[in-house]
DNA sequence: AGAAGCGTACGACGATCGCCGTAGATGTCA
DNA sequence: TGACATCTACGGCGATCGTCGTACGCTTCT
């Protein structure tokens, strides 16, 4: 089954999620409400809505329920990234690498990483 | 002024707009039919909206109103990424460049085009 | 036992999204 | 001139978004 995209607010508290772990709806507050002002419940209905979408998987074992990821970032990413390719970039990883590169500048050891991601993705091809 | 992020239904218009310059309703409508089933009067009321937004300019001259994309394409798409970048990668073009280059398959062209430009980017850099 | 605190459930609100029907103005053609 | 086509404007509809207030059930402390 197919995950449903997480809106602005969802992956807010997806990046919690993946930064700290399983948590409460305590803690992902505490950690959002650090940012901006954001109501305790606020964060709670997130999550419930997430759990019915399949972004969270809910642990109800304890009194405060604990939360957790049901994709990794990696994964998260990676889908994200192919929605926009399709939908902004005509499907194109070549563009959007060359966008991306330029909307941001890179630094050295970046550029490094880059090039070796590239040697050994070309190596791996047909 | 900075202009809001265009939905899925109009990054689909500023695609049309983007790739065959200034038009009526009826030939974005025409373009947009092609794939999916949609009205005349739903792609007037997205263009309504994104003049409103911005996203468009309108001229009235004539009795059909003539669309124009406010935004080039690269810039659309590098704020886009850049907003991605922001939201889901921690700001890091690297992280973001190498999921990329996971997320779809890319041809031998494209990386070698990647990595001329990565050449030209690191050159250019203090 | 009663009070205070912490937790979830539920519903609501204003805004936006994506979609369209209908109204009414304007142009075209027999 | 009258019928018909073509356009825009407007409003509505069901869904979702982001936000929160309130209700109410368990703990825990006095």
């Amino acid at each position: 089954m197919n995950l449903p995209r997480p809106t602005d607010a969802e992956l807010a508290v997806l990046n919690v999620l993946w930064d700290r772990g399983p948590s409460t709806v305590r803690q992902i507050h505490e950690v959002l409400s650090g940012d901006r002002d954001l109501g305790y419940t606020t964060v709670l209905k997130s999550l419930q809505v997430m759990t019915e979408k399949g972004l969270v998987l809910r642990d109800e074992t304890e009194r405060s329920h604990v939360f957790a990821a049901t994709q990794s970032e990696t994964q998260t990413q990676r889908s994200l990234l192919g929605d926009l390719m399709e939908r902004a970039f005509g499907g194109s990883a070549a563009k959007l690498v060359i966008q991306a590169l330029h909307a941001k500048r890179t630094s050295k050891q970046e550029l490094e990483e880059i090039r070796r991601l590239l040697d050994r993705a070309e190596g791996g091809e047909g």
